[in-house]
DNA sequence: CGATAAGATAGAT
DNA sequence: TATCTTATCG
């Protein structure tokens, strides 16, 4: 964890940039942002896409794992295992409340990295030939110290203790697209929300402490501006804690000052691993007349030797028992009956065991191999991918022209129901009241779980719920090896929940209500469902899971590399956007394709994007019909002609259209009559997108003219949306050599 | 009232 | 984690 309220501190010196503007450099990566959160059971993939994500912009990662506990922290990590159990207890209790999304992070914090899953991604990453570090206690100082020495470049984390430890360069909030944020060291005077001008790495550190860090639990109350005032006006801490003691308003221990004086001790003196001496060094040189051994908190020495194979990934860093050498490959699991040599560790990093999840840690890492990130993809992204395929063929109209298609009737007449979705300024309580109300007029929850999607009303919040049935319907079939018909059901619920949540893109009016709403209703299912996937945590995540893991491919001659996840919502709009022509160099980001038919282009503007996004800016400023072509097609591509089906004819002409084969064109069949029909209709929806694009109103012929025309969207789309033709291209290509199927949507996942 | 800190919660990955 | 809300303090 970092310092909270630190970064938001910050803010105003933190520069927005792209990830690639590294390249060639070699950033410091720690893994931990990514430990939680999808659960041990695709660890491995995580990082590996983060690699993978990395190279392709061109980046050098250097990977460094956190190592043993410092004893620091022992006060808290003793209690680590206590509160995971709490926070599973606690999770359980929530998902009996039916708040499912609470449970999901009560539940994650239950969860924690071994050193087994750590190696396991040591081992990919040797394939790769990526240098990685185990650093001997914490990944922090260990990443500021490699840069230091000049080993890497920058820090690319999400840990603002970097900062207190002294890094000169801080990469953050990096996104799946290679947007993220520097921070630089040297701008710290620049900072308006605080003067930080003259400050050393000193007084920043202390007032780091002071508020609150890893090692030290911060004076309650105190927070970062607080500690910054009083540091400015007393200098030294001795003297603020004095004061602060003084007028009384803080409640400080009476050994409060020394904690502090270790904490400080700790931050600059643990130790790292230097991979030049191949020995434990500390973090920062102590004076000659320190007496180290007597700091016991900052952890132990390790002989060199010791320290050399903990770095390697060898040897545990707890326990100092050799690691078996990880499954690296789906057959090689077989040999592995155990990951580590000796006794199981107690250290609570390693724990996680719950009292209900005793063995994580074998279960994760035979897991990857399993395939079981692939699995989801093969059972679920059947639907998925078909939709995809009747999207693309549609679009290209088996490759030639877009198509524009109709929106989905149900949000038509959705709009038509604002009393209970308009939005109201913000109250106190009244929710309660009003969603009784609505609760009264809306269907049983019944119907809304099993209609077929015809019924309006449903709302972004049906597709939470319908989530959760996929994935437990994943899970029942993946451990079980049946209960599929359930799920296809619901998968085309699914498809249904996608529209609604675009529409709730396309139109801004309150979702927020109408969730509440639902959530009331749901509220019950929610809880059963989520009940049903209670009894184990892994299979918690594992269904959990299948909503978007990520697999990464290496494309042959590309550094590409693909992620294929069954996401069925947002992303399912980008999906029509892909034109289907032309190369580009692989180097381009293809956050610029992306965000440029990505609505979510519009929510990021607002915010301090990246310059970088020469797509956004680009398209911001360009006119309205570019604009509106542009985006229009996807608008109305989005919108697959699925949901007019019924579950079952649904069923129906997907497996005639996998009969068939191959992605492309079969599919395109049923579609036509609609797509006539209701392509009038369609042009109503355009001026929903001007909500996007304040002025000028649109111009509906011109729009009807472009998707009138055979002419293809590479006409009338800037530059380099061709990347995403690419991408789908690379994708049709390995789905190809795998199932033969479709595969377009999973190009829009990449890196993430 | 304005500023700050902490708590709650929705949303994202 | 970001945002919004509430509580508290001059």
């Amino acid at each position: 964890m970092g310092i909270s309220g630190l970064l938001p501190l910050l803010k105003s010196i933190q520069k927005p940039t792209e990830l690639k503007k590294y390249k060639g450099e070699t950033l410091g990566v720690d893994g931990y942002g990514w430990l939680h959160r999808g659960g041990h059971l695709i660890y491995v993939h995580y990082v590996m896409n983060r690699v993978r994500m990395l190279q392709h912009f061109g980046v050098n990662p250097y990977m460094v794992f956190d190592g043993d506990f410092l004893p620091s922290k022992a006060g808290e990590e003793a209690s680590r295992a206590k509160r995971r159990e709490e926070s599973r207890a606690s999770g359980l209790a929530l998902l009996k409340a039916g708040k499912p999304s609470l449970a999901h992070r009560e539940l994650q914090k239950a969860i924690d990295i071994t050193p087994e899953m750590a190696r396991a991604v040591i081992e990919e990453l040797k394939k790769v030939g990526v240098p990685y570090i185990v650093a001997p206690y914490e990944a922090d100082p260990q990443m500021v110290y490699l840069e230091r020495q000049g080993i890497i470049n920058g820090i690319l984390s999400e840990d603002s203790d970097l900062l207190v430890f002294g890094a000169k360069r801080l990469i953050t909030k990096l996104d799946q697209h290679g947007a993220c944020v520097e921070i630089n060291r040297r701008d710290f005077g620049a900072c308006r929300e605080i003067t930080l001008t003259g400050w050393s790495d000193e007084q920043f550190r202390h007032m780091a402490i002071l508020h609150g860090c890893d090692y030290l639990e911060g004076i309650k109350a105190l927070g970062l501006k607080t500690a910054y005032r009083m540091l400015r006006k007393h200098k030294t801490p001795e003297k603020v804690v004095k004061m602060l003691q003084f007028d009384g308003k803080y409640r400080i221990p009476a050994d409060y000052l020394q904690l502090f004086h270790q904490a400080e001790l700790t931050f600059l003196y643990q130790r790292v691993y230097c991979p030049k001496a191949k020995a434990l060094v500390h973090f920062t040189t102590p004076p000659s007349d320190m007496d180290v051994s007597a700091m016991a908190f900052i952890g132990g020495p390790v002989e060199p030797e010791m320290a050399r194979r903990i770095a390697d990934g060898c040897v545990n860093p707890m326990t100092k028992a050799e690691i078996a050498v990880a499954v690296q490959s789906p057959d090689a699991r077989k040999r592995r009956a155990s990951s580590i040599v000796g006794p199981r560790p107690q250290a609570p990093r390693l724990g996680s065991q719950t009292s209900s999840a005793p063995q994580p840690a074998a279960k994760p890492i035979d897991s990857y191999f399993n395939g079981h990130s692939r699995i989801p993809l093969g059972n679920m992204d059947t639907n998925c991918f078909s939709i995809d395929t009747q999207r693309t063929a549609a679009m290209t109209n088996n490759g030639q022209r877009p198509i524009v298609f109709p929106l989905p009737r149900p949000y038509i007449e959705d709009e038509a129901l604002p009393p209970s979705q308009l939005p109201r300024p913000y109250t106190n309580q009244p929710v309660n009241s009003r969603s009784q109300a609505l609760r009264r007029r809306t269907e049983p929850v019944s119907n809304l779980l099993f209609d077929d999607g015809a019924t309006l009303g449903s709302t972004s919040r049906r597709e939470t719920v319908n989530v959760a049935r996929v994935a437990e319907g994943e899970l029942a079939s993946r451990f079980t090896g049946s209960a599929r018909a359930p799920k296809k059901t619901r998968l085309c619920d699914d498809i249904e929940a996608v529209s609604n949540k675009e529409r709730s893109k396309f139109f801004p009016p309150p979702k927020k209500e109408a969730k509440r709403r639902n959530s009331y209703l749901m509220s019950d299912d929610s809880v059963e469902e989520a009940m049903k996937e209670l009894p184990d945590i892994d299979s918690w995540h594992s269904a959990k899971s299948n909503k978007g893991i990520a697999v990464f491919k290496e494309t042959s001659d590309k550094d590409d590399f693909i992620i294929s996840k069954d996401d069925n919502k947002k992303d399912a709009r980008n999906t029509a956007s892909a034109p289907n022509t032309g190369k580009l160099p692989s180097a381009t980001p293809l956050r610029a394709a992306i965000s440029r038919f990505t609505f979510d282009q519009s929510q990021r503007s607002s915010r301090p994007t990246p310059a970088s996004t020469s797509s956004t800016s680009s398209t911001s400023s360009t006119p309205m019909s570019s604009m509106t072509s542009s985006t229009m097609p996807s608008t109305n591509k989005s919108t697959p002609a699925t949901p007019l089906m019924t579950p079952l004819q649904r069923i129906g002409s997907q497996a005639l259209n996998r009969a068939k084969g191959p992605a492309t064109p079969s599919f395109t069949a049923p579609r036509p009559a609609k797509r006539v029909s209701k392509g009038r209709k369609s042009l109503e929806n355009l001026p929903v997108n001007a909500s996007f694009v304040p002025l000028p109103p649109v111009d509906l012929e011109e729009v009807e003219s472009l998707h009138r025309t055979g002419g293809s969207e590479d006409m009338i789309i800037p530059d380099s949306e061709n990347e995403e033709a690419e991408n789908d291209l690379v994708g049709q290509e390995n789905m190809g050599k795998t199932a033969g199927r479709r595969t377009v949507d999973l190009s829009r996942f990449l890196y993430h």
